[in-house]
DNA sequence: TGTTGTGAATCTCTTCACAGCT
DNA sequence: AGCTGTGAAGAGATTCACAACA
């Protein structure tokens, strides 16, 4: 079983991959991903390790087939599509944020109560009516929700979620939401966030982490 | 030393002890506050024996002093103030988000290199020209740095509120900053945290964290 | 009885260190 | 010589479990 950690720098070492491909680095060795990546050598080589890929002693790894093992591992062979709930200012920024930006992974359709809303596109993503979500998401075979509505509609927005059959969910809402253990959410925090950097900030020195 | 993953629960801690407070709870158990906060009752007793403060074994924790407690901790006695870089879709959303939210931790002032934004109030907050950073920031007070900037410029931006002697860093642009030890960047990675929600809501039954 | 406060045990994640390879 | 792959050690965080207490 792999660690959630692990997940996340693999996904930061694939965007990294990307941009040394770009200015045709043919080979990368532990050392030098791991200082793109702000991470020690040997936790990049045990990452590596755990997808099951592996490097040449000499070279390194090549640059190219490792971003297309940390793909395969990652990917769904099919893709994913998001539903987003909540199209605020947050919703619409994150909408900007990931339009177009991989391919196996997009938001296909937003959702709001405000009738003025209603079939838009934001974007490049549709707005759908809340009532509509029972529909749309099997319809479009959408595996993933987005939570950018207000803290008190969050949770009802959850179980909304949960109950048409999403086992993923990104929340944005500050609130931890309630959820049966077959369901994987990650929160993002960000009030949170700014009140660690403060705390941090002020502690000086390099803090935690 | 107090550890990150504490600060961070105890900033929630109290945003929960908030609507505890406002619903005219006295009172509150660990267990209760780790119901509302996702987490064990071991770990929030821990939590709270870290900044000192003490419940008593029969009533639990008294909800006001407790949030009076981690408010002496997490806040700086006179208040930080943060400075926003990159006037985008997602910089507009978080000052919208940030707006009035907290009196000890505010955005006060807003940087973008787009002349046609000089000056402009946005949702409370002024305006300025990247060029007035080094002027700005002193006269005001700030503290803080909040990074939304695009991909390619947030490592230039960075370095400039490190040369004005910023400490603490909130960073969402999609890349790890190069920074001296002695400051502190907290990374919100939007785009690695949908793919970790990608993967764990495959491989269902309850996957990391 | 049911809670807090906390030493000790456990679990998880990271780093060390080195054999094996090229 | 300098890298990868990895067992083993180490560090850090969480949970257990129970004495002390109201």
């Amino acid at each position: 079983m792999i660690s959630n950690k692990t997940i996340g720098r693999l996904s930061l070492y694939r965007r990294l991959l990307k941009d040394v491909i770009n200015d045709n680095q043919r080979n990368i060795y532990s050392h030098e991903l791991a200082g793109l990546a702000g991470a020690t050598a040997a936790q990049v080589r045990r990452d590596i390790m755990n997808i099951g890929y592996s490097g040449n002693p000499n070279r390194g790894y090549d640059a190219r087939e490792l971003a297309t093992s940390i793909g395969n591992f990652l990917d769904h062979p099919d893709g994913q599509r998001a539903a987003l709930l909540g199209v605020g200012n947050l919703g619409r920024a994150l909408l900007a944020f990931f339009s177009g930006r991989r391919p196996k992974l997009s938001i296909d359709a937003a959702f709001d109560i405000d009738p003025k809303k209603f079939g838009r596109v934001i974007h490049g993503c549709h707005c759908y009516s809340t009532e509509d979500l029972a529909t749309v998401i099997p319809e479009k075979n959408i595996s993933i929700g987005i939570i950018t509505v207000p803290a008190n509609e969050a949770q009802k927005a959850c179980d909304n979620l949960v109950r048409i059959g999403i086992h993923g969910i990104l929340n944005f809402a500050p609130v931890p939401l309630k959820i049966p253990s077959n369901v994987y959410v990650e929160d993002i925090d960000m009030t949170m966030s700014l009140e660690k950097v403060a705390y941090f900030a002020r502690t000086a020195t390099s803090g935690g982490k």
